[in-house]
DNA sequence: CCATGCGCTGAC
DNA sequence: GTCAGCGCATGG
């Protein structure tokens, strides 16, 4: 993800000469780079109306994992934690770089040359899963062609904050009344300026960050988060093993974790309230920075913001339930149930391959004629609708056709294809699962649908298909759904139970319950429902224990996971977590998690300090000549043999099913 | 590359 | 309350 964040506007319009561009430039003093800074003072008009907050440098760690844009090409020079001054000598891009066209695939190409190994010319850095996608939209209405704006290079990671840099204002369009799609130009200079189409809504709420608050021992504890980035299970373990990401480096960091950042600039973490004296940053710089990690300030309202995760531990194309995501899940917005994996699409109904079959579907009561009984239900197909004017949705103006989605879900169905007549499965339990949510959309026409949001209701199966003329007097493909689920359904007495006792309750996104309480205080549409449910859910429950259900291992689980001795440490800790039944998988999937790609381990490395990496990202590691672990920085040495930990593989193959496949 | 879509918001 | 119209993920 390339964010392109405006920030604050430079009166500056001074460019600085083609090719003389600093990656680093360093105002704050950090360290070894500090002699660089007096070097790079042709950037002086600039630096003057400069945000002080504005660091341009940046940290290439590859093995580490923050930089996921960079395949490094040849980075035999990288060093991990070093800081360097480079000149962008080039940055290309597939796609024209016109003024009015933004780039919008992944084929970005940074030619980077570094000041300090001059002899070692230039490093490509592809940035080939870069996508130039905008999140943050503000309102603001100044913003003119040819304005000089501070703009962030973000990364993948949501928390990163990326680095600043000017650029210039070369295009922008309307698209909205409140929407602006603006192309930027990079003022360092290079051939080629476009990298990336941001559009940005711009937000009054943006200079407010300017006026901080003076005591930080008064900031509201969770205010801020530790970027993300390791929580070294090893050194939690062993207090005295050093690990550098974890400590805070002036006071040991046993002491109040929650409380310590890690500096953009030196990477190592501080505690909030030592960093402004140690480092020299100023108060102002550091809230600054906070601010613009973790508040959300964006607001971004749901109609059309893209999702923040990603479902990983299955494919897109995976039957059945996800595991750790149990009967009576609920979520606010559609999008929401798409991060997790449950339903994918944003909007359509039915998710699905014409030539495999449907995986999910929703229940929004789209359609007047449809019957839901609870455990059956029929369904409507897509298509049909005139959705002319950019519609999501619309009136039936045509026939469907067995086609696409509607293709897909008859597939299910335990019956030779018919796409004249339908068909009626021969053994309705042999179709393929579909995994069902109900909309509170549902509502006008079902007792079954939820009150609020989304709810997953479990497995269902296709009984038959066929054609019919609908309450439109078009034809529309009708489906019949059977539910076939062991867990209990939500609205039974039996699942109402089981939804108390796994503590299921309505997910609302991040900051989002916190978004619309500050909108109530500003007096703008109050929403005092949400409001309650805000305070009910900060009092967190305490967690029955023993009434949960507890989560069963196969005995070929338990085999296999005796069989890991050399992750008995972290088994052992997974599996006390067996007792919070659905969440146990939930807890595997951070146990295991790739320090590197932040994803499940996949072909797991498991080392001799006891971390387990993928083999790739720990290949890209030593590719770029760093034997150390990604996690702790144990020294492995060049000639480090890595050993894939196939038992460990296929525990998790067994609990993510096919997980791998995406990979 | 293009087509599709049982969401969602803010304006009216 | 109604309604226009947007990004985005996904499949083809």
């Amino acid at each position: 993800i390339i964010q392109l964040l405006i920030r604050q506007p430079s009166t500056s319009t001074a460019k600085k000469k083609e090719n003389e561009i600093e990656l680093s430039d360093s105002d704050s003093g950090c360290g070894s780079s500090q002699s660089e800074c007096d070097k790079t003072s042709s950037g002086e008009n600039n630096k003057k109306n400069r945000p002080t907050t504005s660091t341009r440098s940046f940290l290439i760690d590859p093995g580490f994992g923050l930089y996921k844009i960079n395949e490094l090409v040849d980075a035999r020079d990288l060093v991990i934690g070093a800081w360097f001054e480079a000149h962008v000598v080039n940055v290309t891009h597939s796609t024209p770089s016109t003024s009015n066209v933004a780039p919008t695939n992944n084929d970005i190409v940074y030619h980077i040359k570094y000041d300090d190994y001059p002899e070692n010319g230039i490093v490509e850095m592809h940035a080939e899963n870069v996508r130039p996608r905008a999140r943050t939209i503000l309102k603001w209405d100044q913003l003119q062609m040819g304005q000089v704006v501070m703009v962030n290079y973000n990364l993948e990671i949501p928390e990163e904050r990326g680095f600043w840099f000017d650029a210039e204002v070369s295009a922008m369009k309307e698209t909205s009344r409140t929407n602006k799609e603006i192309f930027v130009k990079i003022l360092l200079g290079g051939p080629l300026d476009i990298i990336g189409d941001c559009k940005i809504q711009f937000l009054d709420e943006i200079y407010k960050i300017e006026e901080p608050g003076t005591d930080p021992i008064t900031l509201a504890e969770g205010q801020f988060k530790r970027k993300s980035g390791p929580e070294c299970k090893y050194c939690k373990a062993d207090p005295d093993a050093e690990c550098r990401f974890c400590a805070c480096r002036l006071c040991g960091g046993k002491q109040d974790p929650a409380m310590q950042l890690l500096c953009d600039e030196c990477n190592m973490a501080y505690h909030i309230y030592l960093k402004q004296v140690s480092t020299g940053h100023t108060l102002e710089e550091f809230m600054d920075e906070a601010m613009m990690a973790h508040t959300p300030w964006f607001l971004p309202g749901m109609a059309c913001v893209g999702r923040t995760k990603e479902c990983t531990i299955v494919p897109s194309n995976h039957y059945g339930p996800i595991p750790g995501t149990p009967v009576g899940t609920m979520w606010k917005f559609r999008v929401q149930v798409s991060e997790a994996g449950v339903h994918r699409p944003h909007v359509g109904g039915i998710h699905g391959r014409s030539n495999d079959g449907a995986y999910s579907l929703v229940l929004a009561g789209g359609f007047e004629d449809e019957v839901d009984r609870g455990n059956e239900f029929t369904y409507t197909g897509s298509g049909g609708r005139d959705l002319s004017g950019n519609k999501r949705i619309g009136e039936q103006s045509y026939d469907q056709a067995l086609t696409n989605m509607n293709r897909a879900l008859a597939l299910n169905c335990d019956a030779p294809l018919n796409d004249e007549i339908g068909a009626e499965a021969r053994d309705w339990r042999a179709g393929k699962p579909v995994r069902v949510v109900r909309s509170s959309k549902g509502r006008k026409v079902s007792k079954y649908a939820p009150e609020e949001g989304n709810r997953y209701d479990g497995i269902y199966k296709v009984v038959k298909y066929w054609p019919e003329i609908g309450k439109s007097g078009f034809l529309v493909w009708r489906y019949l759904l059977r539910r076939d689920d062991v867990e209990p359904s939500p609205w039974t007495p039996e699942g109402k139970d089981r939804t108390k006792k796994l503590g299921l309750k309505i997910q609302y996104p991040e900051g989002y319950l916190e978004a619309m309480a500050n909108k109530e205080k500003k007096g703008k549409k109050p929403d005092a429902r949400t409001t309650k449910v805000d305070n009910r859910s900060r009092t967190t429950p305490k967690r029955q224990q023993g009434n949960n259900e507890k989560y069963q291992l196969t005995s070929q689980q338990q085999w296999l996971i005796r069989e890991d001795c050399l992750n008995k440490k972290l088994w052992d800790e997974a599996l006390a977590s067996l007792m919070e039944g659905p969440k146990f998988l939930r807890r595997l999937e951070q146990i295991f998690m790739c320090i590197c790609c932040q994803e499940l381990v996949f072909q797991p490395i498991t080392t001799e300090c006891q971390h387990n990496v993928c083999r790739s990202c720990l290949q890209r590691s030593f590719r770029a000549q760093v034997y150390t672990c990604p996690a702790c920085r144990h020294e492995l040495g060049k000639d480090y043999n890595m050993v894939p930990n196939k038992v460990l593989q296929s525990i998790l193959d067994q609990f993510f099913p096919g997980y791998s496949k995406g990979r």
